[in-house]
DNA sequence: GGTGATACTTAACGTCGTTAAGTCACAGTA
DNA sequence: TACTGTGACTTAACGACGTTAAGTATCACC
């Protein structure tokens, strides 16, 4: 009797499916040069068979984001983080912007647009909020060690998220001949993260 | 005789119609909800009469921008200085922030959205690189002036820029309600702007 | 063998950026 | 004054987009 077990099993494969061709389709052309007909063409349905899955676009492109939420949180837990917690934000913020320039497409969906999915952000559950929280915890370890000035937790995340999202957004934007007068420095990544550490750090520990 | 010079100033008013209808149209509806046939409208022109105008679309977006560097620039010459160079760096970036904030659609097809327009912006002379000197002036002063450690003055202004323009476009991207976890910070721009500075300040000037 | 549900398709709607073809006013010439 | 050419502008259309109404086909169930 496990007949309609099967049924939805195969549906979620034809879901599953969707997800995997718009998800390579944004990644080698950008969120806006994917159509539903070039999604549907890819697993070889009909673009009205999407719409039986997905509400429309923006959901489909909302079920990829929270995907790839899902994707960063793992790639910043990925292997052993350092015990030191300066060391440990460094880590952090290398996997971050490594996921973003590897991932440009995916990046700007995630944190260049806006769009209704981002309704849902503010859910402690939800896969933004969860990544965000990878962020929060070392800070406040930071914190609690003594290595950072004490503040708002919050804030000081939201600092440190702003300074690598800045550096990461303007790479994706900008190609290397692009940037304003001059290329980027190399090693920006890094020295942007060394920086916005240094203005953290508690005096005792300068 | 001037009648070539009347009919030139007509067609540059034209132009000029065109650009302040986008440019109005863009700050309220933002770039990708804007069509042509809108602007057409609001000029009562047909749609075609802008292709006489401008190339394509990319083109007038171009010309838009262009124009908005114009303004952040003047934005950021605006009024008098501070003579220290840390303050006068901290005036630049509250006015940079400001004109961000104020002007999100814009700011977002500045620094947000890839476009071709950001070929010519490597031109010393093109609006975009003048903005970004209006910055690398700073912190070259500042560097000289022994405020700053000694390091390459690009990778620093970039830092700099990095920074400030995390923070703009994380709340240009994400409404309040819409922040993973917690919404924004209050002062989130100038605390930014704090650490960023602390971490980039001689020893000697701490 | 009949019935109902459901996964899927065909064909279309309205809108978009863009363009080919045509209209029309008017300066220049005789 | 009549003719001609130029160039600003419009009409009408193209193909592609997101989306949807209506219809078909498959198949578990009675």
């Amino acid at each position: 009797m496990g007949i309609a077990e099967r049924k939805e099993r195969e549906k979620e494969d034809v879901r599953r499916r969707i997800l995997e061709a718009a998800h390579d389709l944004f990644e080698t052309h950008g969120y806006e040069n994917v159509t539903m007909r070039a999604v549907a063409d890819a697993i070889e349905y009909s673009p009205t068979t999407i719409y039986h899955h997905f509400e429309n676009k923006d959901a489909l492109v909302e079920a990829l984001c929270f995907a790839d939420f899902e994707r960063l949180s793992s790639a910043m837990n990925r292997g052993p983080l350092p015990k030191n917690p300066v060391e440990r934000m460094k880590a952090l913020g290398r996997a971050y912007a490594a996921f973003g320039l590897a991932n440009p497409n995916h990046y700007r969906f995630m944190f260049m647009t806006t769009g209704d999915w981002k309704k849902h952000a503010k859910d402690p559950e939800s896969p933004p909020a969860k990544s965000y929280a990878v962020l929060r915890d070392a800070v406040e370890q930071a914190m609690e060690e003594g290595y950072f000035k004490k503040a708002d937790i919050d804030l000081v995340s939201q600092i440190v998220w702003g300074s690598l999202h800045g550096i990461v957004s303007l790479l994706i934007t900008f190609k290397p001949d692009q940037f304003p007068h001059v290329p980027p420095r190399p090693g920006l990544v890094g020295e942007s993260m060394e920086v916005t550490l240094q203005g953290l750090l508690a005096p005792s520990k300068r």
